[in-house]
DNA sequence: CGTTGGGTTGATCGACCTCAATAAAAGTGG
DNA sequence: CCACTTTTATTGAGGTCGATCAACCCAACG
């Protein structure tokens, strides 16, 4: 079934090497993110006309899309895979500041420098834009850049709730939280989710949500004697996943 | 010295009720904030012909310009004054997710229903839009558009800034932040900042970083002790800003 | 003059951090 | 394939920072 799951089949023939570019041709024409990204917002033709200005890239675990502080020369639209976001304090400390799915985009902020680095923690399909040609795209077509500014602003508002949530909530409520806008948003990708994939680490969790390692292996742990959730070798499984909203969102 | 300093002017002639408008006429032409604002994406002559489209209003402090989770039928520019933005927890807790300053604009969202409540916390001076008014206007400026998105995402990027605050640091690095901070965007607005005048209250400053009344209270009488500032009547003098600002960095 | 809202300070408590040990899993090289 | 290291996860014991509870002061205001 070669047209059954494209992706899969990317990630099957993908080198898993960082740079190596994939298959062309009506590559957007047959992208299973197209309607999820930014790039709903053009036609397919005109998708069509500047395919030529995207490279399809597969990135390894723990190589980098983005390094913070560089000069910013690329963006990427993420169509498999999960993407760490993070900042390095002055001294050292790490705050990751999110997780990027399929369909997501990196380099909204358009800075001059790049404000976070961005490392695939899978292996990871982006479609790779020259900044410049990126900037001018949106230049040429107000719909793209009115989808931009949607999507800078539905981040802009991810962005207040995790303030909420790392303000106001303890530890069960940030990893509910955690665990519930993740599954939400891998919903939207594979259709159904019953187990939800954690491809990052507990520490990972922790640097997201200012929490330690251990804090947050011991509050899944509760969770678990708690029949909240079965914790699996490759995520967990949320047995009570209303109980679990409820404790993030209040 | 009637146009010596605009903004003070219109606060004294102002009635302070909410939704009075003030002195039409060149407003936008004279208006002090023009450059800081989303409005420096158009020339004066495109200013001039869509003056009409905005209000110029006084809000006394304690009344609101947007109610959380109502439809979204007005936007903003504040151009002088404090608000408050926040958010209620279902459980009845407040999280304030910003303080929105002169030449900040209220309303990057654009989604269908208003995301956080903004309170005047002094006499506030602002522009209101018509949501539709104001979208049509981004439709047909593209320059407008181009601005509001790189608007966004300096916010964007702000909230990635406070989830690092909140998530890394300790209340004091947390209160020093916060009033270097403060200091900086004053700084861009009146020129010299030499006092920092702190129109929230201290309740207001815990609920924006996630900290009680009590910690944030002593915290500053700490600051104070040390010697790293003075407190005043209205808000804080830095003695130390440097050393304030390396403590909220790293 | 009482009332109310804001600010400060003290005493106590607990949630989460820190430090430490162990185990399991995943590479790595022979 | 098996030793070996490295990374990740888990659990325990003890310490600490900030929350909680409480008292008090002060200024504004009717």
């Amino acid at each position: 079934m070669p047209q059954g799951d494209t992706r899969l089949v990317l990630h099957d023939n993908c080198p898993v090497v960082q740079g190596v570019a994939l298959v062309g041709g009506h590559r957007c024409k047959n992208c299973h993110m197209r309607m999820q990204s930014v790039c709903s917002a053009l036609q397919l033709e005109e998708l069509f006309e500047n395919e030529h200005l995207s490279k399809p890239l597969c990135f390894a675990p723990k190589s980098a899309l983005l390094r913070e502080g560089v000069k910013r020369e690329s963006v990427y639209t993420i169509t498999a895979g999960v993407v760490r976001l993070s900042r390095t304090l002055p001294d050292g400390q790490r705050q990751i500041v999110g997780f990027a799915l399929a369909g997501d985009f990196l380099g909204l902020e358009l800075t001059e420098h790049v404000n976070f680095s961005a490392e695939a923690i899978t292996p990871v399909n982006a479609c790779q834009f020259r900044l410049k040609d990126f900037a001018e795209l949106l230049r040429a077509k107000p719909n793209l850049m009115r989808r931009f500014q949607e999507i800078t602003s539905i981040e802009l508002v991810h962005a207040q709730d995790q303030m909420v949530i790392m303000g106001r909530k303890n530890a069960a409520g940030k990893v509910a939280a955690f665990l519930i806008s993740l599954r939400d948003r891998l919903a939207k990708i594979e259709h159904v989710v019953v187990n939800v994939p954690l491809a990052m680490t507990r520490t990972d969790i922790g640097d997201y949500l200012g929490l330690t390692v251990e804090t947050v292996s011991r509050t899944m742990s509760k969770f678990a004697r708690e029949k909240m959730l079965v914790i699996t070798p490759d995520g967990v499984r949320l047995l009570e996943p209303n109980q679990l909203r409820i404790m993030g969102e209040q």
